[in-house]
DNA sequence: CCCGAAGCAGGAACGCGTTCTACGCCACTA
DNA sequence: TAGTGGCGTAGAACGCGTTCCTGCTTCGGG
């Protein structure tokens, strides 16, 4: 069902990810589909948190380069963006359910945002750096907010790579 | 209208924001409430734009306190998150259609950044900052994420209210 | 005075997320 | 062997954002 949904996604973005449509290309009811996945942004933070656990793992096969934390950092974010940038659609059907307000879907938005952050503190660890967690969670903030504004429209791959790279560089040696 | 909206917002949150009750209370039809605002989220952002801007007056008449530029950004983040806490409802509905992924709300949504980067540059003017551009950017995206994830139920009011100063101690003197 | 345009009221209709109903199939157990 | 509970299918039904239609009012220009 994932599988199917990430499909569309990657189609068509988030409209084009409709509840009935995944039913039907992974060939269960709609009830099935609704039975695992209590709504159709579970449904997507699901696809979502598979995409940000084979980005760390690519991150972890293939460490950043560079030698201050600001370097690594930006080289984190400019492969991930250009991971993201390489199916637009897809990118934006998942992060508009990350950004959905459901209340319930808090667990999972903590696992993705975990996940970001693990790769985040991975790639500046071993700097000098005064409050790493601060660090990590302001840049953990900005990612987020600079992906939603992309995915509204309101920021271009390019302006969102400069934005990030200037994060890095204004919180790191 | 946007009273109207306002008001069932308030009471409680985006999902009470009904087109058909706005346009009721307001006692206009359905049609005439699009021909005015041609979606829900552009009548709630036009509730946000008046609700920034009355936020930027009230800094203005009293500006904030402290010597340092990260204390006094940190003095207009706590008093925002004060007067947004007050109604957290109205908030919820507010934020929720900014982050809302419809493209033709993009203008809508530079309007609200921009006033709330207004704030900001008036606030830390004057120290001594490298780049000054570049932290406002920063301190606008960190805003905006730490109040999505507010509404998004990931982080309580006090949360919020630490983690945004504790960005603004990292990016100001 | 009359006409056409514009704007509004009232309400039906449509699309899609979500819920509900009715029923079938099968493993388990007394 | 009959009953039972879990999981599946098929599909109707509901709620709300949005669109569309039909008629009514208002108003500026011939």
């Amino acid at each position: 069902m994932v599988d199917a949904a990430v499909e569309l996604a990657a189609a068509g973005g988030y409209d084009s990810v409709q509840m009935r449509d995944v039913a039907a290309r992974a060939e269960v009811a709609l009830g099935t589909l609704y039975r695992h996945f209590p709504s159709k942004d579970h449904l997507l933070l699901e696809a979502l948190t598979e995409q940000a656990a084979a980005l760390r793992d690519r991150m972890a096969q293939r460490p950043p380069e560079g030698a201050a934390p600001a370097d690594r950092m930006a080289d984190v974010l400019r492969r991930a963006t250009r991971a993201l940038a390489r199916r637009p659609d897809l990118t934006a059907a998942l992060v508009t359910a990350l950004t959905s307000p459901e209340p319930d879907t808090a667990p999972h938005k903590h696992a993705v945002e975990a996940v970001l952050r693990s790769i985040i503190t991975t790639a500046i660890d071993g700097g000098d750096i005064a409050d790493p967690d601060g660090v990590v969670r302001i840049l953990g903030y900005v990612w987020l907010a600079v992906l939603s504004a992309w995915v509204g429209g309101t920021l271009n791959t390019d302006q969102m790579a400069e934005d990030l790279t200037r994060a890095a560089r204004l919180l790191l040696p």
